[in-house]
DNA sequence: CGTTGGATTGGCT
DNA sequence: GCCAATCCAACGC
């Protein structure tokens, strides 16, 4: 399967901006723009949702996934890597906006960020979780599932289905690397579910969490959380957990 | 330089 | 529900 890959900071000329030479505008498909990604991360985060996630590789059908859940971290946040200032493995967080921070956890799994807000400030939003809209069978592959619930619902879950490994970090979202953000249908606020972020052990209190209500391709792990709109959430009803 | 534990997942009890 | 898998960044000495 052809890959695309690039460098911690991808050089010109290299395989990914050869790819942009290629029209990607497949089905309709566009990029967002880079100011869509120059926001604060808790902006960007629920603006997210209903959003495409495509990766676009010359002769290859694209993958296409429906954002469904997704995480905001930034600077001064006890969560985020971040946290303790630049360091080699942040330094991409810390740059530009519109970039991929990929990063490697537990020894096995990668998980993809969107960087944000201004060049120098270290914020990101974790994709956490989307709905497969195209390239199912190419997902099925790289995860070893048929079930369609389990390809992207997941953070490393959804980077093993698009093919993300430390190879994309600092990879470009909006200068045509083939890998990129659609404007897809943005989702009501009312349907938006907000909770605490999955898997931290502080700053347990913030509600930076976004997923779509009702959604079976948001992660399981993360199940509590209310509606955006009103009170209309019944709280917990046992759902969620494995 | 040694230790600790993590923005997870999947398999087993 | 519990835990192993398996690497490495961050931190303490």
């Amino acid at each position: 399967m052809a890959i695309v890959q690039a460098a911690a900071v991808p050089p010109e000329g290299s395989t990914l901006t050869r790819v942009a030479a290629n029209p990607i505008d497949h089905r309709g498909l566009r990029p967002l723009p880079r100011r869509f990604y120059a926001r604060p991360s808790l902006e960007v985060a629920p603006d997210l949702l209903g959003r495409l996630l495509v990766l676009a590789a010359p002769g290859d059908e694209p993958l296409v996934a429906r954002i469904v859940e997704s995480e905001a971290y930034q600077e001064g946040d006890p969560a985020s890597h971040s946290y303790r200032g630049r360091t080699a493995r942040t330094e991409v967080m810390f740059g530009p906006p519109g970039h991929l921070y990929v990063y490697f956890t537990y020894g096995m799994h990668f998980c993809m960020n969107l960087v944000t807000g201004r060049d120098g400030e270290g914020s990101a939003v974790l994709l956490r979780a989307a709905e497969p809209v195209q390239g199912l069978d190419t997902m099925r592959a790289r995860r070893g599932v048929e079930d369609q619930r389990l390809l992207c619902s997941g953070p490393a879950r959804l980077t093993q289905a698009f093919g993300i490994t430390g190879a994309h970090n600092g990879v470009g979202l909006t200068d045509g690397t083939g890998l990129f953000l659609a404007p897809g249908a943005t989702v009501d606020a009312a349907d938006v579910v907000t909770g605490p972020r999955v898997g931290i052990t502080v700053a347990v209190d913030v509600a930076w969490r976004f997923s779509v209500a009702g959604s079976p391709f948001v992660s399981r792990s993360s199940s509590g959380g209310r509606r955006g709109g009103r009170t209309r959430g019944r709280g917990r009803a046992g759902a969620g957990r494995r």
